[in-house]
DNA sequence: GCGATGACAACGC
DNA sequence: CGCGTTGCCATCG
């Protein structure tokens, strides 16, 4: 598909659309910050996801941010951060199992082993 | 208006 | 596997 020029968009008007799509990411299952950009719409900007979870701060009692994940299969925070620690509990909790710091997309990824990136 | 800054990603070496 | 580069784009100072 030809590359369209996108307008700028802001986060009140993004937010709720990504959000959307990280609240029907399965239990036990992973998406990486480009797959989650690319099915809400906004193809190419993982980044703004990232920005949308870190404003989010915990994002409410029903989103399920910390199966969100970068294309490394890695946690994208500082492996000293408190929130890296609960990322990974709350994510072996639900079964996902890491192989040293990193998650394997073909087993977890979300829809049948995907790609990081493309749906 | 400009440069710096990211919970990012793809690609080259 | 690790690094550096480039592309990305909304925010911030």
């Amino acid at each position: 598909m030809p590359r369209v020029p996108s307008k700028p968009i802001t986060a009140a008007e993004a937010y709720p659309l990504i959000f959307a799509v990280i609240k029907r990411i399965p239990r036990g299952k992973v998406a990486s910050y480009a797959q989650v950009a690319y099915a809400a719409g906004f193809p190419g900007r993982a980044r703004m996801v990232g920005r949308a979870l870190a404003d989010a701060g915990g994002g409410g009692p029903k989103l399920p941010w910390h199966r969100v994940i970068n294309a490394q299969g890695r946690i994208a925070l500082p492996r000293s951060s408190e929130a890296y620690v609960e990322q990974k509990t709350r994510l072996v909790a639900e079964g996902v199992l890491f192989e040293g710091d990193r998650i394997s997309f073909t087993r977890y990824g979300w829809k049948r082993g995907s790609a990081p990136v493309l749906d």
